[in-house]
RNA sequence: CGCGGAGUAGAGCAGUUGGUAGCUCGUCGGGCUCAUAACCCGGAGGUCAUGAGGUUCAAGUCCCAUCUCCGCAA
């Protein structure tokens, strides 16, 4: 078949790469426009148009698809169009074009988490298990039926940033079977059971603000969701501190505040109190350093015992 | 040309009002101990990012340019 495909961050190439390893006929592909980029402020390629370019496959970007692109996806001919992760929603005229409609790679176990950025959620909510489902694309947010799911478990340190990766291969197997089920007029389309939705919002920066009160648990659910993006953090005297990986500490005998700091030694390592157990911390970066381990940090500098790491 | 911080021994950091480099850890050698991420003694290791740049009697320390890393903003 004639496959156009719509995607545009890392998550996507995968798949992209094995439509276009597979016997179908990778015509385009669409993603989102050149975005400014960095602290330089260049505007990049997105992973997908780097990987379409390496390919030779054609590249169409518009600012606004619904307006913009109706009329060279008209032209495409396609038989099929693929969607994972383009970031523009779609208007039903575009949906209407290709002849099998339009499918999409969505990273959940849908009806649970529609919406951005279902793998993080998934990691943050502290989940046993996630999926990769593909389904067709509506006009509604992930509301399409489903043609396929395939779910994997979630390992227990693993970050948002592993589980994409394991989750972007799985997509790629599942997409080229799909196509392969549509082509030979087998595939078979099951309601999504509404009743049971979930939606999630996209992730921003704020929401990798550490909240101390909570749990130990829970704070180490988000420190992994939000790793590497957009990574989560708390301040200490005024300064960014950004905590990269955590682990909870056997030691729950300590009292005091949410947030304080219980140790910050070499033979502790830096624990820290939450409003329910402590974590230590394996992995930080103090604003205008560089990402180092508890240890390293500790060969230079140390936190104050007693102090407290805030929200400001 | 968006704003700001940083680049000093293998690692992490100090270095005050400019006067040729220190600390912790690691590493190497030795000692002590039944024993240890223990302790003691000693050693090696640095063109202080780059520019045979500028100021100065004198620059890691002030000024300029470049490169790299990082925080914010997008």
């Amino acid at each position: 078949m004639n496959v156009v495909y719509l995607g545009t961050p890392d998550f996507a190439v995968k798949p992209l790469e094995k439509i276009f390893g597979s016997r179908h006929n990778l015509i385009a592909v669409v993603t989102q426009t050149d975005k400014p980029k960095g602290r330089s402020g260049k505007p990049a390629f997105s992973p997908v148009k780097e990987a379409a370019i390496s390919l030779g496959v054609p590249v169409l970007q518009y600012e606004k698809i619904r307006k913009e692109g109706v009329d060279d996806l008209k032209r495409l001919n396609a038989d099929i169009f693929v969607t994972c992760a383009y970031g523009q929603i779609l208007s039903q005229e575009i949906i209407d074009i290709p002849r099998h409609g339009i499918i999409n790679i969505h990273a959940s176990l849908l009806p649970k988490y529609r919406g951005a950025a279902p793998v993080q959620w998934s990691v943050i909510n502290g989940d046993a298990r996630t999926g990769v489902t593909i389904m067709k694309t509506e006009a509604g947010i992930d509301t399409g039926p489903i043609l396929t799911q395939k779910s994997l478990e979630i390992g227990e340190d693993e970050t948002a940033g592993e589980l994409f990766e394991r989750l972007s291969d799985l997509g790629a197997e599942m997409i080229t079977e799909a196509l392969d089920l549509i082509e030979s007029g087998k595939a078979v389309f099951t309601e999504q059971a509404n009743a049971e939705a979930t939606y999630i919002k996209m992730l921003k920066k704020e929401d990798g603000l550490i909240d101390w009160s909570r749990s130990a648990e829970e704070v180490r659910n988000l420190v992994r969701g939000v790793n590497p993006w957009p990574s989560a953090y708390t301040y200490y005297c005024g300064k960014l501190l950004k905590i990269w990986s955590v682990e909870i500490s056997r030691d729950t005998e300590k009292k005091g505040d949410a947030g304080e700091i219980l140790s910050s030694d070499k033979k502790d390592g830096i624990t820290v109190l939450t409003g329910s157990g402590a974590l230590k911390i394996k992995e930080l970066q103090l604003e205008g350093c560089k990402r180092m381990t508890a240890k390293d940090f500790l060969l230079g500098r140390s936190f104050t015992v007693g102090e407290k790491f805030s929200e400001k």
